[in-house]
RNA sequence: GGCCCGUUCGUCUAUCGGUUAGGACACCAGAUUUUCAUUCUGGGAAGAGGAGUUCGAUUCUCCUACGGGCUACCA
């Protein structure tokens, strides 16, 4: 709350999955935020839901995070001042200020079985009201509020299952702040008494760990999704109960990502179901399910990191092209929106494409190489720039300039139906006879060369130019499309290109 | 059901009481082009509804509707 405090923010997911890009958008506003006013970023990984852990999802985690150029500062791997960043590994110190609550008298134990309480839901449903664990209930069941000492200590040496309740006061407007969505106010009524202890696996549950924690490592603004508002008051509370008011870190609650057709939040269920991935990173799950993810789809990870930025804030300019560090330097909280933003796949391939057309031919070919290599085409970097260079404005991720010129490594084995149609007919069979004539006497295969001889060509003849390349084109490439002929033929060189409208020539008859 | 948050073109959004409501993606049309694409130009397209407050509401307030979130010994 006071702005004297050093800045530290602190990305707090939990392993139970891959990152998707609504937890990748998060982690970025605390990543441009702290680095906007010199602050710290903390990357904490809260596994206190031992039932839900995935294996290699935290490595997953500071992978997608490198990828996006999104730095930490301390965490798991960098370590820290505040170490361990792994709540699993601290859980005696959870138990401690547990045991502090309830000392206070704002916490107590209760010795509720799931069953206990799974009736009591029930019971409460049949009335037709929803079952609250709460201020109302609380005197009439099995807890240390009504139990003697005597009586939970034997309880509780007997090994009854327990946990640890908040105990939630009665009849207070809470009044919070939220640096999006400013002034909250709610009746802690309304509240229940939410578990902070968990006897199941020994553990905080997400409430304590995260207060705690929070307040340990010194955070000074708490950037998490929409989800966590309805906790909001729980947490001030929380925060009230330990007597640390005064050092409460700034909310702010970012909107949520939702589905593109509507219908919900994206969530990471959607995979690849709707046809455009919702992970960073490719990931495999345990089960062996695979989901596709913008790296491995072709994305530039500048590309990817702009689009999340605007889905949700922008700077109230007309720009739309940002480096990390221009969105460093022009972040702020206030211009967040408030409501849900609606994911475009197409326009995130819009940003990628404009990011493509940024690089240089040398780049585009450095990252086309391998592709082509792949293909089996014997190709250099000095071919395949060359190669870029040439398809490059057609691209909107860098695999696509193998789709756009595939086929100047493989000569067409058939031709597209409607440009033949349209184009092998009349006198055109024949003046592709004369031009392969033509281009037999190109000397130095050049590019230039090329396209001297056949201008002059068509010029001395009086040819309908348009259809004399078309049918040209239709020969060498096999469909109407890709670069000028003059540079495809160079590309080819004399020999292919002779041979490919010598076998159009034979296939189409003439 | 209860509690909370939200609501401007199809989508992302600008507007901090007075604007021909702006931009971008997508879409359509035209120009350029040997094809496709690029590029350029132009076009259609929005303040959920109803009450207030005000000289004046997209902007402030309330109600309704709709959307979303939360309601676990999950985060």
């Amino acid at each position: 709350m006071t702005s004297q405090r050093k800045v530290r923010v602190r990305f707090a997911p939990s392993p139970t999955g891959p990152l998707h890009i609504g937890g990748v958008r998060t982690a970025l506003y605390n990543y441009l935020f702290a680095r906007r006013h010199g602050g710290d970023m903390i990357l904490r990984i809260e596994d206190t839901d031992s039932q839900r852990f995935v294996p290699g999802a935290e490595k997953y985690i500071n992978e997608a995070l490198a990828w996006c150029g999104i730095e930490i500062d301390e965490g798991v791997e960098q370590g820290g001042p505040h170490a361990p960043y792994r709540q699993s590994e601290r859980r005696e110190i959870y138990f401690k200020y547990a045991m502090q609550l309830i000392e206070a008298g704002h916490a107590y134990y209760a010795f509720d079985t799931p069953e206990q309480l799974e009736a009591l839901r029930t019971q409460a449903e049949a009335r037709g009201e929803a079952f609250a664990y709460n201020y109302a209930v609380r005197g009439e069941l099995a807890t240390s509020l009504v139990l003697s000492p005597e009586e939970v200590k034997a309880r509780i040496e007997r090994g009854e299952g327990w946990v640890i309740r908040f105990k939630m006061p009665e009849g207070r407007d809470v009044e919070m702040h939220d640096a999006i969505r400013g002034q909250v106010v709610v009746n802690t009524s309304t509240l229940d008494d939410k578990v902070l202890y968990k006897s199941a696996d020994s553990l905080p549950t997400y409430h304590l760990a995260n207060i705690v924690d929070d307040h340990l490592m010194e955070i000074s603004h708490v950037i998490r999704g929409e989800e966590w508002l309805p906790s909001l008051p729980l947490h001030y509370m929380l925060y009230e109960a330990f007597g640390w008011s005064a050092t409460q870190p700034e909310f702010a609650h970012l909107p949520l990502l939702l589905k593109p057709g509507g219908g919900g939040k994206l969530s990471k269920r959607d995979g690849d179901k709707m046809g455009f991935p919702v992970f960073p990173l490719r990931w495999e799950a345990p089960t062996g399910e695979v989901s596709r993810g913008y790296r491995e789809d072709g994305y530039f990870p500048e590309a990817f990191v702009n689009m999340l930025a605007l889905l949700g804030w922008n700077p109230g300019t007309e720009q739309e092209i940002f480096s990390m560090e221009e969105l460093i330097a022009q972040f702020t909280l206030e211009r967040v929106g408030k409501s849900g933003a609606r994911f475009d796949p197409e326009k995130a391939r819009w940003f990628n494409a404009t990011y493509l057309k940024t690089k240089t031919d040398e780049q585009l070919g450095e990252l086309l190489l391998p592709i082509l290599r792949s293909h089996g085409v014997d190709a250099c970097i000095f071919l395949a720039t060359k190669v870029a260079r040439l398809v490059r404005e057609r691209a909107t991720f860098v695999a696509d300039m193998w789709d756009l010129s595939s086929f100047i490594f493989n000569a067409p084995t058939e031709y597209e139906q409607k440009a033949v149609e349209k184009f092998w007919k009349g006198e055109n069979p024949a003046r592709l006879a004369a031009l392969r004539g033509v281009l037999e006497g190109v000397g130095d295969f050049t590019a230039a060369n090329i396209d001297t001889a056949i201008h002059s060509w068509i010029e001395s003849n009086a040819l309908p130019m348009g259809q004399v390349m078309n049918t040209f084109r239709l020969a060498v490439v096999g469909e109407s499309k890709g670069p000028g002929m003059a540079d495809i033929c160079e590309m080819i060189g004399k020999e292919g290109t002779l041979e490919r409208l010598s076998a159009a020539l034979n296939k189409l008859g003439q």
